[in-house]
DNA sequence: CTGTTAGCGCCTTCAT
DNA sequence: ATGAAGGCGCTAACAG
């Protein structure tokens, strides 16, 4: 009589316990009611035998398999590890698991990776720029629930989306450099050309711009792509142009980075001489030289907030079309203020 | 004649191509040589009904799950992103899909988070600190698969680990101190107790002082924990001591930002009258003010070399013990190298 | 090279 | 409240 098979199955656990594989189903699930007694017998035979329970076995019977996707985009910037955590918090709250995939090289009918095909996942999370428009149509004709991170949905889609206000607090971080710093040449580094955090960014600036009777110079607009090089390049061209400024809003963070780098190699001062703001409140924002002001965005809450969704959307069918979460400006010292502090 | 079911299955596509299942499997799986015309009617079949094999009855059938579990400590530190782009590159490149789970409140008996356990997971990735040495035993005695990431095997169990060279960057680079710079009293701020980087580094920091015939002065050695306002405190309290000292090597990059808060506001100017170094070479260390003096990690490499262990150890049931990858230090201001220059 | 036949481990009616 | 039996969709011998 073999005691304890390496690999238990609910069979074995019956027979210790003294029951059909039926009663020992309904004490892992919990969703019958069970007698007091059968159940701790049950219980104690799961221990006994360090039962767990065949996750494919279970997904199969029950035609779902308790995990997220979540699709990324290749590059993984610096606000994805609160993203990451608050997926996670929210995932394992519900009981789920999570599966994760980065965007890699996709051919053009190869629309989703295989495993986060619809039979793998119960949803997909999707984050911006990982998926086409059409990935995302032909996902949601296969009838797999899914919720769009940072990006609307296409097409008039019923598909949910969670994201920050941009516009509003770009449109506010302008202004400050306007009203309280007195800027009127003010660059603008736009993020990536398809991202739509970048595009309302864009247009909080013009709004800025507009109710303060600046006029919007297409010259001192120029790529970011939310990215350290490529918006030192940037400011490097601007630089060498001659053209005049006197501060810069730079896309997010990152791209400040490299934006701070650009100015301090030229000699140009910041802040006594040209304003720097960024976007996003990235790890690096409090302790680079100087200072970032910038826009907190609640990155965890986003993550977490996707993930309710998606869960919703999963058992009730309906979910929020549209979760928008509030940003705060940080003032810190590129822009100008608190100098000398500290 | 039902044509496009909504979600195919293999007897879907073996209808439509008028073959058995076990050929459509066999060009599924591509294990088995399948004629030429065989197999083109049988792909043409799938495209047609956008069949995709559900992985729950695959894993059930051939027990195994194709996919790998990441075990994470609670906190999700900067170094993570690069770990997880390392790993996730190698296990899809595996074919393998990633299932990750961070180190939730979990009792002393529930070892493992239940998805991770043997049955939903071919192997599992534990980095340092995620789980207990009595939960590595017990997991092991599971017969699951499984490698060390950043920590070494307790008790003598065959357990692969891959980690970094931590003593003789850290003496490296403390030397690099005491031989250009002329520091003599230099603070170790260590890292998380148990930790094994942390360890090492301080042995390394030891080495250093003996092989230059420098005292090793308990006083000098505060905690960090890896942890910006852990090292802010230890600093701000050495400061307060009164102790002499004229460098700090942060047991990382995350630490010697505290460290530097800490000492630009008690006006002690670094690198001129205090050098501090930190290691792991971090998104910020370079941008930081002054711009760090560290130890660069081959993060990315660390986690690929783990999934590739991991997968070699499912596949063979052989994986190397220890993957020790190499280090090196990166000279920045700091310590007081380059000071003037850009 | 291809078809037939058992399961893989669990959930889920349906009886009792 | 509990047991019996039939799949879930696929892989893996085993024949042919």
């Amino acid at each position: 009589m073999n005691k304890k098979p390496l690999n238990p199955t609910i069979d074995d656990v019956a027979a210790l316990a003294n029951v059909s594989i039926s009663t020992v189903s309904r004490v892992i699930n919990r969703n019958v009611p069970v007698s007091e007694d059968v159940l701790a017998r049950v219980e104690a035979a799961m221990q006994e035998l360090k039962y767990i329970p065949r996750a494919a076995a279970r997904n199969l019977a029950s035609r779902k398999t308790n995990t997220l996707g979540l699709l990324a985009s290749e590059v993984l910037g610096d606000f994805f590890i609160p993203l990451l955590s608050g997926i996670e918090a929210a995932v394992r709250e519900a009981g789920y698991d999570l599966l994760i995939s980065t965007a890699a090289r996709r051919g053009p009918h190869d629309h989703l990776p295989g495993s986060l095909g619809s039979h793998n996942t119960d949803g997909l999370l999707i984050f911006a720029g990982s998926l086409t428009s059409a990935g995302i149509e032909h996902t949601h004709a296969l009838g797999l629930p899914m919720v769009l991170i940072h990006q609307s949905t296409p097409a008039h889609l019923p598909v949910p989306c969670v994201t920050i206000e941009n516009k509003a607090a770009a449109c506010q971080i302008v202004e400050h450099l306007i009203r309280v710093h007195g800027r009127r040449r003010i660059v603008l580094l736009r993020g990536l050309p398809k991202h739509e955090d970048a595009y309302w960014r864009e247009v909080g600036y013009r709004e800025a711009l507009a109710e303060n009777g600046l006029p919007f110079d297409p010259a001192l607009v120029l790529p970011g792509d939310f990215n350290r090089e490529v918006a030192r390049g940037s400011v490097v061209r601007l630089l060498e142009s001659g053209a005049a400024f006197d501060a810069i809003f730079s896309g997010d963070d990152e791209a400040a980075v490299g934006v701070l780098q650009a100015l301090q190699a030229a000699g140009r001062r910041v802040p006594e001489e040209v304003s720097v703001v960024g976007f996003d409140d990235q790890n690096l924002a409090a302790v680079i030289n100087p200072p970032l002001t910038t826009v907190h965005t609640p990155t965890a809450e986003v993550g977490r907030a996707a993930a309710q969704q998606l869960l919703r959307l999963i058992r009730t069918e309906k979910a929020d079309p549209l979760t928008l979460l509030p940003t705060e400006m940080i003032i810190r010292r590129s822009c100008g203020c608190n100098n000398g502090t500290r």
